[in-house]
DNA sequence: ATCGCACACGTTATAGCATAACGCAATTGA
DNA sequence: TCAATTGCGTTATGCTATAACGTGTGCGAT
């Protein structure tokens, strides 16, 4: 159970995000995508569903926005945590891993009996040009 | 230049925070606040955002949704990164902190020569009683 | 074959979250 | 007194996301 064949939407909306520069609102990927048929934002809400559920994208919740991955590995298996750096200036999206964190999280949580089903690090500020 | 006197308006969604169990959304808010005159989401927004400049509120990215803090810790000073687990079930939000997961992130943000301004780490799951 | 089901799709309408832009009043400090 | 700042109230608007309905297509079971 890997990644299947995407459909036509999903591919469009696929593209649309990796030859972006940066992360894309529904909105605006609707709007790149109105010459190819595309009329109704649950159109792209439902391929982004898709493309979210097979590790394709990953959505940042402090932008309301959506990138392509950029993990080199395969999507086969759920990669662990995802955290991202977000320039305000430049919009540059920064998407890496790291095991240190994920396991430090892992033992927090663990100490609440909590159960952690989605984990989200997001960093806001200046990347290196636009300090 | 600690926390100032809070103006009506802003005593008034603190209160709504601080006795709610979960966190609120701006227009629940409103929805509470009705009877003591609010009428208009930017009455909520505009207290909203002083509080969360004063640290006593912080915003959940994933709800689009607001909670008290819950520091015990004065709020004269930034406290550092802010991390919550937000259970599906029950709604219920658990403010932590932790200096090893602020060190291990900022350690590879500086790697990129990144300047974090802020960071959002939201844990969704599934709490001990809801599991 | 054809029935039933799952799934993608298209459309319209609606719900939910957030801000722009205007004007007024009270406070402060030069 | 005058200007600047801050908070407030209101109306309108924009952005984000989903509900609800119906259509068509593929595919396995009967
Ligand atoms: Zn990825
Ligand atoms: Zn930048
Ligand atoms: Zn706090
Ligand atoms: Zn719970």
């Amino acid at each position: 159970m890997g990644t299947p064949q995407l459909t036509k939407n999903q591919s469009l909306v696929m593209g649309a995000l990796a030859h972006s520069d940066g992360p894309m609102s529904a909105y605006t990927i609707l709007d790149k995508l109105r010459d190819h048929g595309f009329r109704a934002p649950l159109q792209v809400y439902r391929a982004l569903d898709k493309l979210l559920e097979y590790g394709l994208v990953h959505r940042l919740e402090s932008l309301n926005a959506f990138v392509a991955c950029t993990c080199p590995h395969e999507h086969e298996h759920d990669h662990g945590v995802t955290a991202f750096t977000i320039c305000e200036g430049c919009g540059q999206v920064t998407e890496f891993h790291d095991e240190g964190i994920e396991q430090r999280l892992s033992a927090l949580v663990r100490a609440q009996s909590f159960k952690t089903e989605k984990t989200t690090i997001e960093i806001r500020g200046h990347c290196k040009s636009c300090a």
